[in-house]
DNA sequence: TCCACGAATGACACTGCGTCAACTTTGCCG
DNA sequence: CGGCAAAGTTGACGCAGTGTCATTCGTGGA
């Protein structure tokens, strides 16, 4: 048998030892069970007993790799912003106008949040009416980024040169608060979301897409 | 000794039987016990056993109150939604013109924030990164209000027939997310935020406040 | 083959939870 | 005023979750 090249990407339990393999496994044990866990108790409720049990693993073990159920839902959170983030900031970075700025940004987010409803939900749903958010370094940095990109593109004369702390923060408002929305609907229509935001944001609320007189239940309204 | 006129609601004590006093006291105690202690730990930190320690009474007595710290939590959000409620939709009954209902909505929620940081803050502020947001029925109840609002204005022409319901969600979002970066400000300026707001929602970012091109450190830019 | 070290285990001491039987206070009646 | 029923308060208790750590296990190097 001559030797192939393998990949060491695509196989890497041919290459890690078997202690390294059992740890990457059991961190993504632990993970998995959580956000089952998280989704159907809710934040709030979840114990980190109630963690471990949906794992094979001894409670010991589970303080092996994370302190405490926050810092679990900061590694669901932070592997959320971690994917999405480069996302955004490339849509921004290649706008040449206001409008694919913006849009760019709702767009791209709505699509995420509609894609990865496991996480999203069981992040922003819970248990009664109380709603956790948490602003892990990642998710912090990404508002940032979205204030740096709004800065450049102010200095480039893309935008006019206003408060962009406040208006990063309008955008995040928005962004947020539809998505909430907008997976409450029957239909999840990521792009009258997007449509919607960023007509607000374009124009005010004299541009906002105007629905039909008498719309028909369920019809879209975009 | 003539007997003299005495105003039922300015001296409730000498009406209410001691029995009702002491359950108005008590109940005062614990809300006002767990105001502080969520300002001080964080809503996620503090234990029940924490106010009751914050509180002369015993731990059984907490109970004939209070079910949970949730609904401890969901009075003290009640209480400000009930107090904040009236004079937002009085505004916007008020208002003749777009812009009087969306500046009206925000000077009135950024003024009320303002002046109620000691709830406003041990609300939103939370431990670490985790900020928790609960809406209570009266809560959702004001945000379902502001949704009847707009669909009465677009009703009366004030509006145009857009989506009420991811309008009053932008609104939402916004005055929360604004809320938010306008306390954290050195100077809180809440005409600042308030014009912010009112001329995003009126003609977009194009609308927007514009800031001096080189802003010395600490100048409001509204 | 052996053994040293890192990782897993689960029993343990501790803290918070919600309950409830015993006690105290209130308001009412004769 | 004394006595009593109902309402309210108390804190000890059983139970569940927390994080730790001495012990055990298994991998990987010699």
């Amino acid at each position: 048998m001559s030797p192939e090249y393998i990949d060491p990407i695509a196989r890497p339990d041919l290459f890690l030892g078997k202690r390294e393999q059992t740890k990457a496994q059991n961190r993504q044990r632990i993970l998995e069970a959580a956000r089952q866990v998280f989704a159907e108790l809710g934040y709030g409720a979840t114990t980190v007993r109630d963690i471990i049990r949906a794992t094979p693993l001894a409670s010991g073990t589970f303080y092996n790799y994370f302190k405490s159920k926050e810092e679990v839902f900061q590694a669901i959170q932070d592997e959320s912003a971690l994917r999405i983030r480069p996302r955004l900031h490339e849509e921004r970075a290649k706008a040449e106008t206001i409008e694919q700025f913006i849009t760019g940004t709702f767009r791209t987010f709505f699509e995420y949040v509609a894609s990865d409803q496991s996480n999203f939900h069981a992040i922003r749903r819970n248990t009664d009416t109380l709603r956790v958010r948490m602003d892990t370094p990642e998710i912090i940095a990404g508002f940032q980024e979205l204030r740096e990109d709004l800065e450049k593109a102010i200095a480039k004369g893309l935008f006019p040169p206003v408060d962009a702390d406040y208006l990063m923060a309008a955008i995040v408002g928005v962004a947020f608060e539809l998505a909430e929305r907008m997976l409450r609907r029957d239909i999840v229509d990521t792009d009258a979301a997007a449509a919607f935001a960023t007509a607000l944001f374009m124009g005010g609320v004299h541009a906002l897409p105007v629905l039909a007189p008498i719309a028909p239940p369920g019809s879209g309204g975009a």
